[in-house]
DNA sequence: AACTATTTATAAGA
DNA sequence: TTCTTATAAATAGTT
């Protein structure tokens, strides 16, 4: 917009196109920026240049995170009539997981950069109570895993023990008088389940 | 950018940021098609206000075409578009940090989403480790703090602990052969520091 | 919403 | 790509 009025279709020089594609991409990711900050919005863009480069902006959390937000809201849209199941339940629950990340994500990056962020000690209690919550999560997902894990080769165990004590059985017969002595539970032996 | 600068901050007053959110989420979106007609490109732009409203564009197949394509690239491209981040230090810590946030997301629409997401012990393994390893920081973070903050509260106790005796002596003078009972550090008292 | 005085963005040229 | 500069666009404050 300088030095002359341009036509707002396809630039067909490609020298020009590029340069032209390099400049308007910088002021755009600018803009967005600058409407992110001054209006607290957040935003995401995605650019692909002819040749299917990719040039992205993610104001706050991630283009992931924005990804997910775009495909609730366009999911809830969609259902419009439907269930009221969007609005009440999932979307809270998928905003106040933002916010934990947020946290947590400032808090690393507290760490990380060797507090060059600034946090205040009741951010950093609520991220402490937050990460007690969230490990506590953890280990009972843990210990749920772990059980049934046991539960398997409890089975995998008796199933074992039985086929075990069959083939002694057989063994015995074949063997007629010779004397085998008893295998146990936890020898090596030839058989998978 | 007209009438006066202003400063890229967050707007304050809520009707001047509404004003402005709608004219230049306005400008961004004409920007954004200009520069796909004007290059040839394919861009995708979501855009959040403060209170979750969606505003969207995307310039040519649908959004969910463009995400399903970022999705596929992000992979392999890491973001182009941020600014040239110095790329030995700085960025290393930016890759680990993306993953542990990756790891709590995971492990938080684990929780959150009723065991939906799927997660292996190790996984769950790996994160608990990660929380363990957080809340000693952000424990060591805390403790600094509040160091320094009772550091500072010495000092005032100190400064009211003298201005506390000073006054007293002056009243004293005052009040000649009256007798005034000692005030103690903990009894309310007309001073601020 | 409309109007402008200004600030920004940028097309062309180097 | 980068810098400069004349000019087109965007927009902050106001009506």
């Amino acid at each position: 917009m300088a030095r002359g009025k341009i036509q707002m279709k396809r630039i067909e020089n490609p020298v020009h196109r590029q340069v032209t594609f390099c400049k308007r991409r910088a002021g755009l990711l600018k803009k967005a920026k600058e409407l992110s900050v001054l209006c607290d919005a957040d935003i995401g863009i995605m650019i692909f240049s002819t040749h299917g480069k990719l040039y992205e902006l993610a104001t706050k959390g991630t283009m992931e995170g924005l990804i997910e937000r775009y495909t609730k809201k366009s999911g809830a849209a969609e259902t419009e009539a439907g269930e009221g199941n969007p609005p009440p339940e999932p979307r809270k629950e998928g905003l106040m997981m933002k916010q934990e990340i947020e946290l947590l994500q400032k808090g690393l990056s507290y760490m990380h950069g060797g507090r060059t962020a600034t946090m205040t000690l009741d951010e950093l209690d609520a991220l402490e109570r937050h990460l007690e919550i969230w490990m506590c999560h953890v280990r009972t997902a843990k210990m749920q895993i772990m059980f049934q894990e046991i539960q398997l080769l409890r089975n995998k165990e008796g199933i074992l023990q039985a086929a075990n004590e069959l083939l002694q059985g057989k063994i015995a017969e074949q063997n007629g008088t010779f004397n085998v002595p008893p295998m146990i539970a936890g020898i090596p032996y030839p058989l998978t389940v």
